[in-house]
DNA sequence: TTTAAATACGATAAAAATAGTCGTATTTAT
DNA sequence: ATAAATACGACTATTTTTATCGTATTTAAA
């Protein structure tokens, strides 16, 4: 219960390593994948996203690979997840809303709560500070 | 991602309903389900687990039911999604530690701080904010 | 200009977790 | 005695997550 998908931790790993590199320095999904042991497609699939999403830069070719790009001070955890899974809440009835409840359902505000609060507390952490 | 189980879900449910009665007063698994449309027989259980653990009280025989047995103010939310569904954390490997990873890890230390700000949100909201 | 190493990505398969059901036992008010 | 409720282990179904496959594209370097 209340866990990060893989995803996003192979995505945080690779980040990290990113950051301890050279600036400018690019890293293949392979490198990544054989040094942390994690499954090379899953991964690069993660990587390309975050390519989309001008956190990374791709460069594409032999002796490609990626490199950061974004200041990672200035992207919040909760972008970042959402970016990467969609909108960060404790039950989902706030977003597909095809729930069955209608107008049964006794929760919905207090649930709102917790998500508020969840949603602040990871919009006041930076992906740096998880990454340095 | 970060969602909680409908166990959960369904217990919040029950436990804010109870709330709603005259103290002391019992309700039935069976009441509760076709008040919300839940499926009882997984209800049944989750109100059976909160019996076990001391949230609510069961009675048996006809006639029987459930009502609130702690004070729900005393009861974090941490506790409470801890005793239904086990440790809370954005990821396992602080509980099972049978990552593979062994000494590769680059991001344990970031996630146990994330977890400790989850945690100790958690920790600060009563089970009471969410049912009254 | 061919080759090889890398990214890109949709489709599919496998595995795991979650959700729900079934069957049966026990309790107890009526 | 009966019926309505809790108790609970075993099982099944569904959904979500994780991983793989296949193929296309890009491009540095031989």
């Amino acid at each position: 219960m209340l866990k990060l998908t893989r995803k996003v931790e192979y995505a945080l790993i690779a980040l990290r390593h990113m950051q301890a590199l050279k600036p400018r320095k690019l890293t293949s999904a392979k490198e990544i994948a054989e040094a942390y042991g994690l499954p090379q497609q899953l991964l690069a699939k993660t990587l390309q996203q975050m390519a989309r999403d001008r956190i990374i830069e791709a460069v594409q070719g032999p002796s490609g690979g990626y490199r950061i790009l974004s200041n990672l001070d200035k992207i919040s955890l909760k972008d970042f997840f959402e970016k990467l899974e969609g909108p960060l809440g404790i039950m989902d009835c706030y977003f597909d809303s095809d729930c069955v409840q209608i107008g049964a359902c006794n929760i919905r505000v207090p649930i709102q709560r917790i998500n508020e609060n969840m949603r602040n507390m990871f919009s006041k952490m930076s992906l740096r500070e998880v990454t340095q």
